[in-house]
DNA sequence: TTCTAACTTGTATTTATTACAATGTAGAAA
DNA sequence: TTTCTACATTGTAATAAATACAAGTTAGAA
């Protein structure tokens, strides 16, 4: 897990100020993966009993506005949150609401390739974001860890 | 814009019975590209006058469990619904609400064939979706629509 | 034409999120 | 180190999207 130190230094280096309900929102983003505002909220209440969801959702538009970290689309009417911002892809579980990080600079190459050479009419390409959906073969993580 | 008859006929193979209210939400749903549930109620209210909000979520509801229609992902924390249900990828613009629908067959291929060979460990992969996220150069549809 | 499962409706609820005003605090400046 | 204030947090109230449910209606099979 990363050192407070960093993430304190990260927070400051975007112009907000450093709090620890900030440090804590984005301490359980990384625990916690992909996790709803919801999740957040009682994760990060264990280390700040007064905490306000007010604060939590406030805290998580600032660090996505500062892009220290991500929203992430999903099928449902709930709002993710990633605590990595640099580019990914993501592996969506077609049954459950597992969702995993992809990194593949190989297959990033090939794309940029691609779109490089067709050119989309009418359309600035920025980003490439793949969703790989599917189902995950072994058991899904909680059940992993609670078994482990 | 699809005839009637074809959506009737659409809405009946899949075991649902038919209704003005059903059709009528289809034709909403191709008229307005990756419309919220909202604007459905809108569009369909004005063919339907006592049309009730829950019809139209509950229809949405049946007509993405028979797989005519289909949910898209969004950034925001609204749900949008797609006329199409076949594979295909969208165009998002990261600054409106603007989503096209992007159809290319020599891309899906060549990501069949990437994938095919590389093998995600302990994931059986489905269905890859791209998000191609960026800017429109032109105007936004409806304000080409204003100005027309 | 009859009949019933399926559908629609309206109301009430839930759940995620946002608005806002009062209070508190991080950290720059004195 | 102390002061000061713009920025943060908190609690309450309000919105908005979606769902639950019970009562009435209708598509379409028989
Ligand atoms: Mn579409
Ligand atoms: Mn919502
Ligand atoms: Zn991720
Ligand atoms: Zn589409």
């Amino acid at each position: 897990m990363k050192p407070v130190k960093e993430i304190a230094k990260t927070i400051s280096a975007s112009g907000l100020k450093i709090t620890p309900q900030r440090i804590a929102v984005i301490q359980a983003l990384e625990k916690l993966e992909h996790p709803r505002a919801e999740e957040i909220i009682r994760e990060v209440s264990e280390q700040i009993p007064g905490l306000s969801p007010t604060t939590v959702y406030n805290t998580l538009d600032a660090l996505v506005s500062k892009k220290i970290i991500r929203k992430v689309h999903t099928e449902a009417d709930v709002m993710r949150y990633d605590a990595i911002p640099d580019h990914h892809h993501h592996l969506y579980c077609m049954q459950s609401d597992r969702m995993d990080d992809y990194f593949d600079p190989e297959l990033d190459k090939l794309l940029e390739d691609y779109f490089r050479k067709k050119n989309i009419k009418g359309f600035r390409l920025k980003e490439v974001k793949l969703q790989l959906m599917g189902e995950f073969e072994n058991k899904d993580k909680t059940s992993v860890e609670k078994n482990a």
